[in-house]
DNA sequence: AACGCGGCGGCAAGCGGTTGCCATTAGTTG
DNA sequence: CAACTAATGGCAACCGCTTGCCGCCGCGTT
């Protein structure tokens, strides 16, 4: 800008050096300046007001509001180490799934102060630790919600930033999860209140945590209350997976159904229905998750809730007791308790069904040991 | 911490000092010294090699390599001002309608080199506007899509960072927009080549611009088609309005309906069936932006697609374009173009509904149209 | 042979805050 | 009334990186 004859002809052209109170964003040193105290009395305004009288900190406060200065918290972060940032890794962000978990994870640290971070697998573990990758240095610590990494990946991640796990287990790693005893027992209580005395396992990816879980407990369950289960797939989580359940559905022949999760509920209840199925009349169908979807669905899905949001604040809260240095000792996993929706896909079993059965009440399912299936992809 | 005869008893107390090459991140410092050069050569091997000679270069790479160094975005950005963030404010993160433009957005920033910061508004404008605020000392720029704030807010907005809106029209502020115009000419052309000649038009929330958007071309395309169109609402544009829809149905008892969006459209169709009507038999429904639940529903739903991920990955493109210094006239808004997912919920009017009809003969075949379906992932 | 110049590296001054330590002042205490 | 202490504000040194500017060096010009 210096003074010639002609203006520049570029307009766009952002001045190079913004000085002092230029038309940039207001520094300390302007609000101290204005305010007539040094800059690190309004710093401690603002970061510890303990430490300056308390007029003073009033006035320096009227100050900044008056110029509408605000803490660059890059700066602040430069010396501190506080970013005041955390990342929230999924694996598939388009999954209904985690709506409420990110809501909840979400609302959980901007109470705090802290901006959420999204990062998005998009199902690949190139693009989760590509991603990840990227935002360490920027981050105080990182939730990791159903992320498709190794343990040992993960317990390396862990070395260098805070971590919670969300939904998994790591030996060393803080974790918050769903009860998932709880929910399979819920689904099982269900069904056999309903009098039902079989139930089909829809079995999810064999390497997801969750889908152990739900088998074990299903085993457990459904054994104390005497009912015969079994289990087909794995199937993918998804639509898909759940078509191909039903497509291997009619050799079962159980007048109920667990599915891995809704999604797979759902693809498999469609697909049996174009089979000329009813449900319930012919078989009922439970799912977990209760995504959206879920209640959308003819006809509306039975589903067992995880408590999402729940699970995403715990997250957070125990992630920022890490951060504010809590022993990952003390911030022990706890397990959340779910609730199941019972909708219209899920009744009492007809009674001419029935007639096919004639299980005195068996207390061993029939696959026993059977812990591995026809793996069909 | 005077220091006193026993050793303080919390374990967890971070050192206080952390100089030099102690356990953190290494720094240039540290390369430099390692490579035997100044910082500022360090420094410049990475931002700018050309202005270094190549083989130190090459040296100063390896010693980084070898010591692990990564650059720190956060310290770089401070006398830069490049935090390499950006943000991408949406209504509502549980939006299906988002799922992909969020990707498009987090794939066309990263590729970048951009970080993508999700803010969620939660469907209220105030935490809208606290989360934008917060961010906004960190990001780069914004990509508002679907916004609650009204136009003059956004001008503030835009005023202290390059702003993209998507499928919003403001005066002085960029854009991306789907082709409103052609997806409506999309789902008329549909029915009308099903031979339907009356429309009703389920309207959205009356503030929502797309809304008026897709009634005004409604009528323009059905008037060239001799088609009568109508209008009922506005409704809630979620599953719940499209059932209020379906209360208000009967007394309209056209042939086909096209709904704001396909939230609605499924609530319409839910409500409808339960009425006992039968779908696409008594009346054919159209839907908007192919959420992935409505392939999922009975009957599956014919919906007009918008380019969602293309709109997430322009706006990102255009707005580090405006980042980079473009001129905001440069970067000109452009209209997208949809795609028909013609599924099982349109077909040909009954033909005895066709009686109280006057209708002369349709005069295309009925699956003019055909973009086939999705892979329905 | 003196000079100019381009290539390359180093120096040092920031960017906007934070914070250990010191100086000043006021309030306590004997 | 002197000595001591707590409260408060200022000084200045960082945090890790960028960058304008300067200096050195070797080479091509006239």
């Amino acid at each position: 800008m210096t003074p010639s004859p002609e203006q520049p002809a570029r307009p766009a052209a952002a001045e190079p050096r913004r000085r002092s109170s230029a038309r940039s964003t207001p520094t300390i040193y302007d609000v101290a300046r204005a305010a007539g105290v040094a800059s690190s009395t309004v710093s401690r305004a603002f970061s510890r007001p303990d430490r300056v009288n308390a007029e003073t900190a009033a006035r320096i406060r009227a100050v900044a509001a008056d110029l509408g200065y605000r803490t660059n918290p890059l700066a602040r972060a430069l010396p501190t180490g506080q970013t005041s940032m955390i990342a929230l890794a999924t694996a598939d962000i388009t999954n209904p799934y985690y709506f409420e978990l990110i809501r909840g994870a979400q609302a959980a640290a901007a109470e705090r102060g802290y901006t959420t971070l999204l990062a998005d697998a998009q199902e690949s573990v190139a693009i989760e630790r590509e991603g990840l990758e990227r935002v360490i240095p920027t981050v105080e610590g990182i939730v990791l919600a159903s992320t498709r990494m190794s343990d040992s990946a993960i317990r390396m991640l862990a070395k260098q930033r805070p971590v919670i796990a969300v939904n998994r287990d790591i030996s060393d790693v803080p974790n918050v999860v769903t009860d998932h005893a709880m929910s399979m027992r819920q689904a099982v209580d269900h069904l056999a209140d309903l009098g039902h005395r079989q139930i089909t396992y829809l079995s999810g990816p064999e390497a997801a945590w969750a889908n152990g879980m739900r088998w074990r407990s299903l085993r457990l369950y459904a054994g104390e209350r005497g009912i015969h289960v079994r289990r087909i797939g794995p199937y993918a989580p998804t639509a898909g997976g759940g078509a191909r359940a039903a497509a291997d559905f009619p050799a079962v022949r159980s007048s109920a159904v667990i599915a891995y999760n809704d999604l797979v509920a759902i693809g498999f209840m469609r697909r049996l229905i174009s089979f000329g199925a009813r449900i319930p009349g012919d078989v009922s169908v439970v799912g977990f998750d209760n995504i959206f979807t879920s209640a959308l669905t003819s006809p509306e899905l039975t589903t067992v809730a995880p408590p999402l949001r729940t699970l995403g604040s715990m997250a957070v809260h125990n992630l920022l007791a890490l951060i504010g240095g809590a022993s990952p000792t003390t911030v022990r996993p706890l397990a959340l308790p779910t609730r199941i929706y019972v909708r219209a896909s899920t009744a009492a079993p007809a009674t001419r069904r029935r007639s096919w059965r004639d299980a005195p009440a068996p207390r061993e399912p029939a696959t026993t040991r059977g812990n591995r299936l026809p793996s069909s992809g």
